[in-house]
DNA sequence: TGTGCCTGCCC
DNA sequence: ATTCTGC
DNA sequence: GCAGAATGGGCAGGCACA
């Protein structure tokens, strides 16, 4: 009989793969690992590899997360749990702390015994076993199993026990070099990976192709096929900075689409039977009753996938996202069907009695509207046909108008397949945020700092940013910012911000938010951020309308104001002004 | 029983 | 979601 | 240009704890 992989063998190649930073030499590491990996265990470390214990679209999750973790090395380590936390802000990894501080527990392990080798199937039993553990005394469970874990295992293994029950790895390992690295193990040549990702791409399970591919081979992809009522993965957009791009990508064969601002949603029906699933395949049926029986009543055939976005929609209008969001609910549902009313506009047909990912996208929109009746709920997106760049834009501009998002600029030409899983130039998106001349940038006073984690160790991850409230002569928060930053900005920041330090909160700033480093209200910084939003924790022109602050939704980090003094920034009154354009 | 922290998942 | 970076 | 790893706002749900 097979023998089983021990812990510690897999986590001496995580050891290597840290070592580089060339994917070719990631995925030749990687090949060797799956060689001493048995058949029986080739899903398993799949899973394990990437960080996760079973396919993206199966329910088991985990429930560990910083505070938990943090807990559970507490535990395992009997230092206690604040000591914990200032040695993750300082390495900014919660697995380097495990394995600084599990040592003490080893010695005591040996005197109790020698015990058997922690093996990768322990591992993953454990962590499933904590995935199942619910209700009350359910985080003791969780706790003491994953501390438990971590006393097993030895120092290394606890590192990477903790990551992977944090879900992040970071070894520079993610399904695309995993899917290379199976190619190449099981079918000899890197060469047949589109062949391995299309087996992904449409099983969503990266373990079943795993195990297809060491028990049978290259033939063993044949077994994958589309199947109703499992999630594909979905295809994504790729974004551009100027519209006129379009002409160079898609030359004259394209359309334009509404992109709404809702949930993508992915509809699988099989008889009478339909499932919902969302962009990142979670089985989302049980939330829209509404939507399962206006697709029985607006689609006849008997297997059919389709795709679309939910919008919340009330008194003839589209309502907002956060709106959208209350739907997103596992009670109440009967009485949110009524309240939150969603309209789903569907976008694309990737199966009907057989497979359509392969046809080209005009066809695949005309079979959509061939094949569904409309009617109170079902409708399809809004879609326009040209080749003249100022009609796009038109329908750009009609689009936001509305209240959505942008546009999608989707390819018709022969090759425009449904590729799943990909983000690619067959679809674009075109958003109103991606010039800075369409949507306003505001000026910001950094008032806080949060340690940043795994690569931004050591240096900040994130500022808090607040606008300027000149009737009261404070500073209120209006986002996080931690995405934008250039390596080389991230490093200066700290030395920039230290003048500025300061032990407690500055009396003039407003904020729920605890940081871990306060500033005084110096700094500015400029932010691009797509709209803004009604915030239950950011404190930006908080009693203008009730209890509930204004924040930026998605902002991104433009550049330092050095010539701007705090007080020159963007007033809490301007923010409310944007706030209300809307 | 109510509140607040934490987590996962939408974008 | 957006953004940056090494290959 | 791909693939990966940093990071955002904000919603509901689950649990611990007062």
């Amino acid at each position: 009989m097979s023998r089983s992989l021990s812990f510690s063998e897999l986590t001496s190649y995580f050891l290597q793969l840290e070592e580089t930073r060339s994917r070719n030499e990631m995925t030749d590491i990687l090949v060797d690992l799956f060689k001493e990996t048995p058949n029986s265990e080739v899903d398993i470390v799949c899973y394990l590899v990437l960080g996760q214990i079973n396919a993206e679209y199966e329910e088991e999750v985990l429930g560990l997360g910083n505070k938990m973790v943090a807990k559970a090395i507490s535990i395992a380590s009997s230092k206690s749990k604040q000591e914990v936390q200032e040695l993750f802000r300082e390495t900014g990894d919660l697995g380097t702390v495990a394995e600084k501080i599990s040592g003490e527990t080893k010695t005591l392990n040996s005197f109790f015994g020698e015990q058997k080798e922690l093996t990768v199937t322990e591992v993953h039993q454990g962590l499933k076993d904590i995935s199942r553990f619910e209700g009350s005394g359910s985080y003791d469970k969780k706790l003491r199993t994953l501390a438990g874990l971590i006393t097993r295992a030895d120092k290394v293994g606890a590192r990477y026990i903790v990551r992977i029950s944090l879900g992040k790895l970071r070894l520079g390992i993610g399904a695309m070099t995993l899917l290379d690295t199976l190619a190449k193990t099981y079918t000899g040549d890197k060469k047949n990976r589109p062949e391995v990702e299309r087996a992904y791409n449409i099983s969503s399970d990266v373990g079943l192709v795993g195990k297809k591919l060491a028990y049978k081979g290259h033939k063993g992809l044949e077994d994958i096929e589309v199947e109703v009522g499992r999630p594909i993965r979905m295809m994504l957009a790729q974004r551009l900075e100027n519209l006129d791009e379009v002409k160079d990508k898609l030359e004259d064969r394209f359309a334009a689409e509404v992109k709404y601002d809702g949930e993508r949603m992915q509809i699988h029906k099989k008889n009478d039977e339909v499932k919902i699933y969302s962009r990142r395949m979670e089985d989302i049926t049980h939330q829209y009753p509404d939507v399962v029986k206006a697709i029985n009543q607006s689609i006849g055939s008997k297997e059919v996938i389709v795709e679309g976005e939910a919008v919340a929609y009330k008194d003839g209008e589209l309502q907002d996202f956060q709106t959208l969001m209350q739907r997103k609910r596992k009670y109440d549902i009967q009485k949110y069907v009524e309240k939150i009313p969603v309209k789903i506009f569907l976008f694309d047909m990737l199966y009907k009695e057989d497979s359509l990912l392969d046809k080209p996208f005009p066809e695949r929109r005309k079979k959509l509207e061939q094949t569904i009746s409309e009617n109170e709920i079902v409708k399809c997106s809004d879609i326009i046909k040209t080749t003249e760049l100022r009609e796009v834009e038109k329908f750009f501009n009609k689009s936001v108008d509305e209240g959505q998002e942008g546009i999608m600029i989707k390819s018709c030409s022969k090759d425009s397949i449904y590729r799943a899983g990909a983000r690619e130039w067959l679809w674009i998106k075109w958003k109103k945020d991606y010039e800075t001349r369409m949507s306003d940038t505001v000026d910001l006073t950094v008032v806080g700092g949060f340690a940043g984690r795994g690569r931004r160790s050591g240096l900040y991850g994130a500022l808090l940013c607040a606008a300027y409230n000149k009737q009261k002569d404070i500073f209120e928060t209006v986002c996080k910012l931690g995405t934008g930053f250039s390596d080389e900005t991230l490093e200066e920041l700290p030395e920039k911000l230290k003048p500025f330090e300061s032990e407690k909160k500055p009396a003039r700033v407003s904020s729920k938010i605890e940081p871990d480093q306060w500033f005084k209200p110096e700094f500015v910084v400029e932010v691009l951020g797509a709209e803004l939003t009604k915030s239950p924790v950011h404190t930006a022109g908080i009693d203008t309308i009730g209890n509930e602050g204004i924040a930026i939704r998605f902002p991104r980090f433009i550049g330092f104001r050095a010539d701007k003094k705090s007080e020159d920034s963007t007033t809490t009154k301007e923010i409310m002004v944007m706030y209300e354009k809307n």
